[in-house]
DNA sequence: CTGTTAGCGCGTTCAG
DNA sequence: CTGAACGCGCTAACAG
């Protein structure tokens, strides 16, 4: 490995004057700085970032934790940050939890100790009291699409009820009143947010969703196909099903499918995220879109700003999700309603 | 920051001993040991890993290059050297690079100058010469899911030409003689391996394919769309479509859906990759799997073979694709062949 | 088994 | 504008 002491040596200068040369280079001769660069391109010098990061106290990089890298889900958010970080000249460093409360931390405190000046956190698994606990004494983290009372300054998030409403507003809209509701795993904020938001407006439109059409899913597209089944078994009449992400929604049209039941004709089918595929399904999906990519530049811009101390009070927070209409959700006429619901 | 200055002298010992009790633990005596964990969980004390990685000169480390993380191709193979190097104790990071020659030499560098004490690259966009250029002056650098002639024994990758190879047996073998082939940008490698192992092996059955039936893609879904849309302005009989990623399959299908052309009665359709979405296309897409994250894996454990000079030739390195059977291929007579052909 | 002494490769004073 | 000296937080001999 070829170090400052070397090129100093070659240029004849001392390693003070390359470290110069390196990081203010104006303030050196032009002589000098000649003499330096090209002992420095001579030579292949390549200056070490570890012994950098430890001398100026100053990684100029962010930690990002996520569950996985292989969704799409996932990795949108983190090219989001990535992309928001490399325009401030910081680096984000990814690191996956594995899907676990335990992973989740231990991935915080392992960019922690890699020098991260801040870290974008996904969680899943934390509970809303171990993150705050944690946010407690770390203060240089920022929560990716969550939201954590007391810590709103901290969080870059989707604004989930305000999802559900959107949600329950287009449904109704379009004549649906005998909606199922398929929701992701109960501990999950996100699905209980949405769940919370979609109810209410359904109240609030002097409608209501009947208890037993609300199932709960694990957010895999096997619980779309059993929860269509569990529909079929009941036998009420049901004109459209509200998935609370898009895999879900490819299951349950799977399973539609297979039965020779028509999506939307006989039932419409709404989803939630804009996942990849989406677009691809058939019909497409019409879905909720979450702007996941906006989402990780947010938190990636937070994250530096918390961690320069800069103001952060700028940044947008608080995403709005919106409708995407492409063909699985059909407008149906009132007064046919029950009539369809029944031919199901 | 709390050092380990403060929990040597909390405990009363050097910090020498508060490094061994990190490090080699067995070597230090009960009392003393004890003495110095208090002192250190008292303290709330983590040891700086920039720090350590300086001093021992050993970052336990390895780089990865991929184009992006927003898509599943690359997070799936991400996923597999993260894995892969998480049970050796090592850690991965990850940098994207832009989809640009530039961005993955410069990355390849950044992550060097991290001292990652090796690098998993996915380049598509540099040249062979150029690999080669830096292959020869950097040595632990593991190229994954690319074979660069000359360096074989620091590639990880899947056998395009057998895959190329595998689908024409397949679509063969399935009865289709009129078939169309949709590649990836000719500068692509995956994409012309592919293209040999198909037609040598459509030659070597006594058959071939018609050269304008060979068209250029870009691996995205709307080039599936184009492709189709020129098959049907050449009005020459078709029985089956080999597109070289899925979703140029996916945009293929969709068109046919649109203009009333059944998947597969009317055209086969079939994909390379096995895409997160293929099984919820309809028809679920009969395609050739690549084994993403065994392939990401592998070239983990390469890297980190070559990091610690193990020895590295009992990795698997070279990996076969198979054929993924669903719904967008169907099998035809050979005598009602150009029939269906013409009635396309 | 433990402390002392040197660095790792660089940034950053402070004189000059 | 430049060099000498010191320190970042830790590991690695070497004595004892």
């Amino acid at each position: 490995m070829v170090t400052m002491v070397e090129v100093s040596q070659r240029a004849g200068v001392s390693t003070a004057t390359v470290s110069r040369v390196l990081n203010s280079p104006d303030v050196v001769d032009q002589k000098t700085l000649q003499l330096v660069q090209t002992a420095i391109s001579d030579l292949g010098y390549r200056p070490n970032a570890v012994a950098r990061g430890l001398a100026s106290r100053s990684s100029k990089t962010i930690g990002v934790v996520i569950n996985r890298f292989s969704s799409s889900y996932y990795g949108r958010m983190l090219q989001g940050v990535e992309e928001a970080l490399t325009s401030l000249k910081f680096k984000a460093i990814a690191e996956s939890s594995h899907e676990s409360a335990e992973g989740e931390m231990s991935a915080v405190y392992s960019l922690l100790d890699r020098q991260c000046e801040g870290i974008v956190l996904h969680s899943d698994m934390l509970s809303d009291d171990q993150l705050r606990e944690l946010f407690n004494k770390q203060s240089k983290i920022v929560l990716m699409n969550r939201l954590l009372n007391g810590f709103e300054d901290k969080c870059v998030y989707l604004d989930n009820v305000r999802g559900g409403t959107l949600a329950a507003d287009y449904l109704i809209e379009m004549g649906h009143r005998d909606i199922a509701i398929l929701t992701g795993p109960e501990s999950f904020f996100e699905s209980s947010d949405r769940l919370d938001g979609f109810l209410t407006r359904v109240d609030q439109s002097g409608l209501n969703v009947d208890q037993d059409l609300i199932f709960e899913g694990d957010f895999r597209a096997s619980s779309g196909r059993t929860a269509m089944e569990r529909i079929w078994a009941l036998g009420k009449p049901v004109t459209a099903l509200f998935c609370m992400n898009d895999e879900m929604a490819a299951g349950a049209i799977d399973a539609c499918l297979e039965r020779g039941v028509s999506v939307p004709k006989n039932i419409s089918i709404l989803g939630f995220d804009d996942h990849e595929m989406s677009r691809f399904l058939h019909p497409k999906l019409t879905t909720i879109r979450q702007p996941l990519t906006e989402i990780g530049a947010a938190a990636g811009n937070l994250a530096h700003a918390l961690a320069r101390q800069a103001d952060h009070k700028k940044n947008k927070t608080v995403f709005e999700a919106e409708v995407v209409e492409r063909a699985s959700v059909m407008k149906i006429q009132l007064n046919k309603r029950s009539q369809l619901g029944e031919r199901l």
